[in-house]
DNA sequence: GTAACGCACGAAATCATTTTCGTTTTACGA
DNA sequence: TCGTAAAACGAAAATGATTTCGTGCGTTAC
């Protein structure tokens, strides 16, 4: 351990221990003399706190906890970095866990987090999650919780979302605009909120434009991957369905769907338009280029960030926490897909 | 603070702090009727030994650190699945940086990880790393550290890497063989050390197939993004330079190749071939595929871990650390684009 | 002259765990 | 019955920073 500690900084400076970290942390009966010394010697030996032993005294551990479905995920990645530069703005380090859209992992990610004495949580809820009381379990623990993206209607804690079924409505309707009137809906699964609020914005879309809803043409896609999207494609082609437009519920599907329409020469998007959700890389990348919604993911992850802030500023306050629920707003990307 | 600690569970049991701490790690020096005693209760009310308060004694933190130039990036995505995956299973929770490709910054984040006294550090070095005095740095602390991907020759420590210089020779031979002569290569910056070694490779497959290295064909890309493989692909048409297939540093610059050429029209791979490197998610889901070299990312972060396991171990023994270098294989996937 | 007060500093307790070392209890042979 | 060794347990120190509560000293006021 060549690691200082104030002891070694006190017999240097041939002080107490006491003055040194009251030095340090300003307190009013150091004289100016000595702040400055002390000041002056920490910087020279480049001395740090040791957080382990501070936490002791505090109860802070300067830590928070992300909790992601999926790790390799472009839109996920971006909330990460927006929670991370947020968080080390101000001085806290991150550990980041993946749930990989399982109920029991995410409940041991999040006992883990638990056990690390994390100060916040950072959580988007995992697909197959069909129970909250582990996350109730944290609010019981004076841990702050923060949910982002993937949430539920059920969990009495903040949140920083999107209107997931204003912009879904907003995404059909550009495809009406465009004179489609077949529009078929390759969907999420169906337990998670956001999966059923852009099914529900599909819908709305639809019948206030006059279209009727066919039940026949959503497909659902568990695995929100690319080769989902490609399958349902082909069964459309294959059984020769009465198709002018998709609205995928992620751009993954959306791409596989593109990659399909491709190798069946269907014109994109003069004979099926296809429209994606979330404005991953990808979707500028392939050709034709996917209309999309834009999802800013990393200013959800600094919002996410400041809300937990916030609460932690009120607990020290002792002031009671008022949940925030913060919408982001989101908007249509016009590409050559449509 | 409604967390347990060592101290409440002597008193329910009645017996002494010290005697339920050697009870949960195996003292020999307990009863074995106590220790059933103790580990039952400690189960029942789920007790968790306070980190903070074991780390002042032992000071392992059983935590490390990875500091990655990119977070939106699919190869460090799958890295960073590798190293905490692995991670959990030996209970070491993961703190994740991000170095922007900047050396400053990289200096920051690994003092940042230095004053959280992390046990391991996990880099891959930035692109704009000029100086290793802050890696050495690591060193003299006694902190592992294990340099995975993006690597400089000079620095004394372990690292799981793979031969770019033998991947690429592998890529531009599979061009030769397709009967490509006009070879171009979209280089990455004159820095980092995978981007003088994929361009080595580059040059010796050329070489040693009878074919003359002409410096006209190599095109730098310092970002490695799509944007600037589009730019250069494009200037090779304007210009009408004789080329009839491209190499790229990484399948981003690739694909921003292959959006070019479609726009203009130009027949992939008849008239042009694209050869990307890294087998990122999008070079299967463009049109047409492209063929790319796959870096298995998972398998090189849970080999990083394992050898951060190793040199803990050996330093736990008093025996002194020889670093390991690991080389992990790489494959060449051949698609549509050649 | 002394009571009162403010200033600058330090001793010691505290946080939760680990570990050394010492003490008590038990078992057993002489 | 005593002595001895092993077995089982506990007291206390230690880890490093924080914070409460003093202490000593000098200054001012009456």
């Amino acid at each position: 351990m060549n690691n200082l500690t104030l002891k070694d900084i006190a017999y240097a400076l041939n002080i107490s221990v006491t003055t040194v970290s009251k030095a340090l942390k300003n307190y009013p009966d150091v004289s100016v003399k000595t702040k400055e010394r002390v000041k002056a010697y920490a910087e020279k030996v480049n001395f740090t706190p040791n957080s382990f032993a501070a936490y002791l005294r505090t109860h802070e551990s300067k830590t928070v906890g992300i909790v992601i479905p999926r790790l390799n995920h472009f839109f996920f990645s971006s909330i990460l970095r927006g929670i991370i530069t947020e968080a080390e703005k101000h001085e806290y380090m991150t550990f980041i866990l993946c749930s990989d859209e399982s109920y029991e992992l995410e409940k041991t990610q999040i006992q883990r987090l638990l056990n690390k004495n994390v100060d916040g949580i950072f959580l988007s809820i995992a697909d197959k999650t069909h129970d909250l009381t582990h996350i109730q379990n944290i609010m019981d623990k004076d841990t702050n919780l923060v949910i982002f993206d993937k949430y539920s209607k059920l969990t009495p804690c903040s949140s920083v979302v999107i209107d997931d079924r204003k912009a879904a409505y907003t995404a059909v309707e550009h495809l009406i605009k465009k004179g489609k009137k077949r529009i078929a809906h390759f969907r999420g699964p169906l337990l998670p909120q956001n999966s059923i609020d852009r099914f529900l914005g599909y819908r709305q879309a639809l019948e206030e434009n006059g279209i009727e809803y066919d039940k026949d043409l959503v497909f659902i896609c568990d695995e929100i991957n690319d080769s989902e999207g490609y399958d349902h494609m082909q069964q459309i082609l294959d059984q020769k369905m009465d198709v002018d437009a998709i609205f995928a519920v992620a751009d993954l599907p959306a791409a596989g769907a593109i990659k399909c329409l491709i190798e069946n020469k269907v014109q994109i998007p003069e004979e099926i338009a296809v429209m994606g959700f979330s404005n991953w890389l990808i979707s500028s990348l392939i050709t034709p280029s996917l209309s999309t919604i834009d999802q800013p993911g990393e200013l959800m992850g600094r919002k996410a960030f400041q809300v937990f802030l916030d609460e932690r500023d009120t607990k020290k306050r002792n002031e009671p926490v008022v949940f925030q629920k913060y919408e982001i707003e989101t908007t249509l990307i016009e590409r050559k897909s449509t």
